[in-house]
DNA sequence: CTGTTAGCGCGTTCAC
DNA sequence: GTGAACGCGCTAACAG
């Protein structure tokens, strides 16, 4: 069906590999005969096939991402700065979306294996040790991004200071009864989140500095999703002495505070102080304040330190940290005394 | 490095054909030598090269898609769709995200022809027909996700309906100065978007069943992007006559209204009543009146046909034509009198 | 400069 | 049931 490399050497009268010379621009070929051979290929409409080429060269030129829950806005924007990046390498993308557990497992066990990529990225998700293990033996070059593991390269930011960063403001502004709201333990434990569980840590290393108690009814976990947000904060919010300031683990989550905040007819941020975490698009509209962090640019550079371990898989292991940065918007003021 | 067949049949102590035969759990392997290939397979920490199978049985197990601007919420939700269906199937995704017409052309012109899936789909890109020549001389199944083009498949909603429908409602509670904003014409031009267009047209039409005339002033068009739709519309609310409605032809351009409205001081839906388009996630929470299509199932069904196609690539030419409701919310109401 | 040949790892015939 | 050839389309190494 399709013409082969055999094909345009036979009609143009060569050999297999001078019709390969010309393809990968080899400059050992004669003008004469190059042009030759490229009015074939025109001429029959040849493509050399990629898979057949990837065979051969022992590479594919692609890169798989597993990414948990990749609608997320944060999520997305990774993706987009890794394709952008890859792209720009030459390289496509395979995307393997998360969603439950066993899916997760799966996916860390199988995209390796398969050798379907050159190099796997792995977004939000922390491979346990003996995944880490399992991942070091299939030789695959590996980074993470927005997770860390011991022995693997990453590129993340320092979550415990962005919780720290979050809270201390609030307690600059007087709050002293702060909320948190954040992913759910166990849901944490199946996907091995790391995020929230370290934007909690800087927020309790935050309040204890100040000198306040860390309560635990301060402190609720749920399902990543406005919704799961909204009951916990109104919740939290109808306790007898209810938090003056949340501090949401995402701003997909300060979106359900909100929204509570709305449901129990609480001003914001008269009433009540809010804060994020990421500055996604939306938080700009909402006039949301919140601790921004480069997402594209975790996609760019995760591939950067790809690139650079696939070209040379000895590559000592390297660790990025990228920068955070406090937002202040409209969601948060001084306490009223 | 890595065990090949070869490997696991020299230690079975069985020939190669053996090993193909229980890696793809043919039924003429005896129980014995099964389990034996088997403990040889796990002691080696064998795996099937992906790209030699591909390679050998001409299937890339892969499905590519192009995709403009693929962090728009409702290409994301889209994405999800084709992902979740692809994953079920034992398909693999290779994303192509576009944001330039240089790249949308290049995409169009190379991803067919390099072979590296079995199949594309095109997200609101619409080909050229000469593309679609092009397309059809790979003969690579390709199918269409909200854009349309003759005699490709594609599944799609009726946008002139959609913009019917949300000029309909409008015009309905009494507004007869309604505005409409949506794509750049030279950007739907550059990358061939169709659906603002035929929304307009929508618009459009119903304006005219209704006995208004469509006025040009009423009509904006810029980059799609929420500030691009905010100053657009400011614009178009300090005219002498002011719209006293606005359809934005996607929600992330009904946000930008919103905005707008912010700016001026009118209140909506009081002053100013506003519809946007697909429905994405956060509509529900800025309670936005709004055309809901199913965009996860549009990526579901996309798969199917284009499934299908690689089964049977003879498959008479399918479209399919997604349902689209009007969802009521808060921002608009019956025109004050 | 150019033609030829040997694999790349696997699935699929065939004979046994 | 099982083992041994052959071929998928291409690249790289070699011989000319």
């Amino acid at each position: 069906m399709a013409a082969t490399i055999r094909d345009v050497a036979r009609v143009a009268g060569v050999g297999l590999g001078t019709v390969s010379r010309v393809i990968n621009n080899s400059p050992l070929v004669s003008q004469a005969t190059r042009q030759r051979v490229l009015d074939v290929i025109a001429e029959l409409r040849y493509n050399p096939s990629q898979i057949a080429r990837s065979f051969s060269l022992g590479k594919t030129l692609t890169v798989a991402t597993i990414a948990p829950f990749f609608t997320r806005p944060s999520v997305v924007e990774r993706l987009r700065g890794i394709e952008a990046a890859l792209a720009s390498g030459g390289y496509a993308l395979v995307v393997f979306n998360v969603e439950t557990r066993a899916r997760r497992d799966n996916c860390l066990r199988d995209v390796p294996r398969s050798q379907r990529a050159d190099g796997l990225l792995i977004i939000s998700l922390a491979p346990q040790p003996d995944e880490v293990l399992a991942l070091q033996e299939t030789r695959l070059p590996v980074v993470l991004i927005d997770a860390y593991a011991d022995s693997l390269p990453g590129v993340t930011i320092d979550d415990v200071a962005g919780g720290a960063l979050a809270t201390e403001y609030l307690i600059a502004l007087g709050h002293r009864r702060i909320g948190f709201i954040g992913d759910l333990i166990a849901d944490e434990m199946s996907f091995n989140f790391t995020s929230s569980r370290h934007r909690l840590e800087g927020y309790q290393q935050a309040l204890v500095a100040a000198g306040i108690p860390p309560r635990d009814e301060y402190q609720r976990h749920g399902l990543h999703g406005r919704y799961e947000a909204r009951v916990l904060a109104r919740d939290l919010l109808e306790l007898p002495e209810p938090p003056t300031a949340l501090f949401a683990a995402s701003d997909t989550q300060a979106m359900g505070v909100l929204e509570a905040a709305r449901d129990l007819n609480l001003a914001v941020p008269d009433q009540l102080s809010v804060i994020g975490f990421d500055d996604i698009d939306v938080a700009e509209y909402l006039g949301l304040t919140t601790i921004r962090q480069l997402l594209f640019e975790s996609g760019e550079r995760g591939v950067e330190l790809l690139l650079k371990r696939i070209a040379n898989p000895a590559t000592k292991l390297e660790r990025e940290y990228l920068p955070i940065e406090l937002i202040a918007r409209g969601t948060t003021r001084r306490i009223a005394r």
